[in-house]
DNA sequence: ATCACTTCTTGACCTAGATCAATGCACAAT
DNA sequence: ATTGTGCATTGATCTAGGTCAAGAAGTGAT
């Protein structure tokens, strides 16, 4: 965990096609990390634009309270969420989705997923149809 | 704050146009939350998908500690970004980010500006160019 | 059974933004 | 001065996904 003192950090994400995604700035007075633990696809590099001073914070997870805990969590639902967004398409978002979420695709109208995904139920059903076509 | 003890529910904004986008589902055991205070844009909605059963939880923001404080200023940027990645356009995304972060323009160069909006630096700059002619 | 209502699907067309390639420009190194 | 080298701009073209409009299929109410 890095406390921006002075400068400007950025952290980023390298998909597949090897293009960066800046996932946040962080000027003076931010706090900057990876919360992803053990997850593939969004790891998340730092590194510094401008000559910086940080603070460098050793964070135990497993040591945090259990609301701070979920707190966290939901940090890195967001995280991935937000790197899926500016880096995967439609049908990348959408097999992400059913991968975590299996539960959820049997209980909401596909019209909700698409809303979810950032698409329209259209293409939801078009890229649907297009996955099983080819398996 | 919203615990859901059986049941599914959803939160969701509704953009400029009246269209709905689903921020987070929350199944079982799931907490479910409007972070935002007093911010126009990413105000959410939540209601009940399935029959459900929650815990509703008063939560008082001014008496948390700091670091939880800093947390949920985390979860409601995250927030806002998310709900902007899915029912904006460039430009609007781009219009937000000068004003949200004026300083920040300044000082990295356009490319990484770009990666952050997730477009590419052609567009950013053909949508700048459109932007300045129209003033 | 029929009507109303909603969801999903399909087709035709359109548009925002991506991609690729070329050019211009600033700034640093020699 | 000149040769990079990386950034921004511009043009031409392409494509993923949006929009609009029309079916199809399921479900519930009368």
């Amino acid at each position: 965990m890095f406390t921006v003192e002075s400068g400007l950090l950025r952290s980023y994400s390298i998909d597949n096609k090897g293009k960066e995604h800046i996932y946040m700035f962080a000027p003076e007075n931010w706090i900057i990390t990876d919360n992803c633990e053990g997850d593939i696809p969004c790891d998340l590099y730092i590194d510094a634009i401008e000559d910086s001073t940080i603070t460098v914070t050793e964070k135990d997870f497993t040591k945090l309270s259990s609301d701070r805990k979920s707190l966290v969590k939901r940090i890195n639902v967001l995280q991935k969420r937000v790197i899926m967004l500016m880096s995967s398409s439609a049908v990348e978002r959408y097999q992400h989705f059913v991968e975590t979420y299996p539960d959820i695709i049997q209980r909401v109208p596909q019209r909700m997923i698409a809303s979810y995904l950032g698409i329209t139920p259209e293409a939801l059903s078009r890229l649907r149809k297009e996955i099983s076509k080819n398996k």
